[in-house]
DNA sequence: GATAAGCCCGACAAGATTAGTCGGTTTTTT
DNA sequence: AAAAAACCGACTAATCTTGTCGGGCTTATC
């Protein structure tokens, strides 16, 4: 029914690594990111470069370059960074629903959706890092 | 992030037009089913049956055979229907989660997990058949 | 100003999962 | 007996996920 995509835990996780840097100023690196969090360099780069252009993180190019959160982490939400990746992807993709007003499942799928959204944005990137 | 298979779908909206037919005690045929619903006839026939395992329905064989809800439609949420579906998946299955017990995201998932489980389980097959 | 670290980008590929098909067997009503 | 329907397992096509790879661009540091 619902999986959540490594894609979202990777991509979540480094967001919480750089949540940790965000009160020094300090950019950190896809490298070391990947190091602490086992994640594998080339598919993170990726997830970073995403999240970048969806302006949550700001890069800085070049030796000792990095990433860093382009808000503090009370900012964002688990929502904001999880459905950046999961781009164009909704719970239910029915054709059928949108043909049909009364397609019996489709309240179902709605509510799903609501009570789903309504939990990711309750949680911060603050409340991750202890 | 989150998908809801269209085996779920199928499985959900055959369950609703079964739930319609309960009241008056009558099988519904998974070819009829298909044709109300649009739903590929074999994809349902496997669909149905592994309701039918699950003891969601009974079936009945032969010449105006079918099958029926087992029990009243007050008593079957689509949490019970979709997990039957979904067997054994778990929205994260998280190598690390299950390794490290801070794992930063941890706590997320199983929010989320709860958050849904809640939602669906209020929703009940009665609620759908109008 | 050369070098290396690191960002940035798109194309590719293996593996897993989903969605669906097919052929056949058994049971039951007519 | 024939037909309708449940029941079963093996197979396949397409899609999605999870990466990998090769290279180009930018910048701090020597």
């Amino acid at each position: 029914m619902i999986k959540i995509s490594k894609k979202s835990q990777y991509g979540l996780r480094a967001m919480v690594c750089l949540a940790k840097h965000y009160r020094k100023k300090e950019v950190c690196s896809t490298k070391l990111i990947s190091e602490i969090e086992g994640i594998p360099f080339d598919f993170l780069e990726k997830i970073i470069s995403q999240l970048e252009r969806a302006k949550l993180v700001k890069g800085k190019k070049g030796v000792q370059g990095g990433y860093i959160l382009s808000m503090p982490p009370k900012k964002i939400s688990v929502n904001d960074v999880v459905s950046v990746l999961e781009e164009n992807k909704k719970p239910v993709n029915c054709a059928l629903c949108a043909r049909i007003k009364k397609c019996s499942a489709k309240n179902v799928w709605s509510k799903l959706n609501d009570s789903l959204n309504k939990t990711l944005n309750s949680i911060k990137l603050s409340d991750l890092i202890k």
